[in-house]
DNA sequence: GCTTGACCTTCCAACCATTGGAAGCTCTAG
DNA sequence: CTAGAGCTTCCAATGGTTGGAAGGTCAAGC
């Protein structure tokens, strides 16, 4: 299978394939005469698997040390879980922080005529010192 | 006031400060004869209101808008308010994604046991093509 | 007046994850 | 044999910020 195929069959980009073969997050693919990459159905496993954590979110560097997990067949269960209740913990951190500036936002627009005129309680809240923290 | 106490004043850090004014954010600073940066109390200002922005979520891009919006006496505040809901509709849809991977990340680490055993449903949930979408 | 240290200047590079392009080689079909 | 699709490497850009290096300038103390 060369990368073309490789991406098609993990639904990842051949040029990301190139990408993250160089920051070592995959192994390196083997390689035909004429130095095209070569891979196996466990190297389209190993892709998809980083396509799915990314999905979720998953930093590289935690893919990294997943996909080292994954690869360990003598890993603890309880590494993976903590590195996913880590993660966890830091999205919901940042749902919080996205609602909060939803809120504020909303509390501007809320008295926003939205029309020709130029007072606009958003701009003015945007540049009320109190709005500091 | 030299770059020093506007950034002291406005909070935004000094070396930030020449970066917005070389991409364009902020007006150009008057000098002193030696090359210094001058800043007034409008400067200020507006770099307050660029760091109030920036910290709702608002890209450069959109804060180079507003600033012009700000800085314009005529403009309509309807601008301001439409600028002002797609940037709410983009961040309740990224917390909407948050929390979906929130819930499929819960979902997996339910059944991890989290021990020493590899059995690791977290791990066997990425690998599993079910999970492709 | 001279040194010291804090501040200022510019420019260049790094972070993260990805995408794009250029230039050149290799394969496959007609 | 040629066309074009696909492969190779390398370099650059995105966005927002931070860091450092190398050098000029200011204010205070001696």
């Amino acid at each position: 299978m060369n990368i073309g195929e490789a991406a098609q069959a993990s639904g990842v980009n051949a040029k990301l394939i190139r990408h993250y073969e160089s920051i070592g997050i995959i192994p390196k693919a083997a390689r035909t005469e004429a130095g095209y990459r070569v891979y196996t159905e466990t190297d389209v496993n190993i892709l998809a698997f980083v396509r799915r954590a990314r999905r979720l979110g998953f930093s590289m560097k935690e893919i990294k040390k997943l996909v080292g997990l994954w690869r360990n067949r003598t890993r603890a269960s309880s590494d993976v879980k903590a590195l996913a209740l880590q993660h966890m913990k830091e999205m919901e951190q940042k749902i919080e922080e996205l609602q909060a500036m939803v809120k504020t936002l909303r509390h501007l627009a809320k008295n926003c005529h939205g029309d020709h005129r130029p007072d606009c309680p958003i701009l003015e809240g945007l540049a009320d010192s109190r709005l500091n923290t």
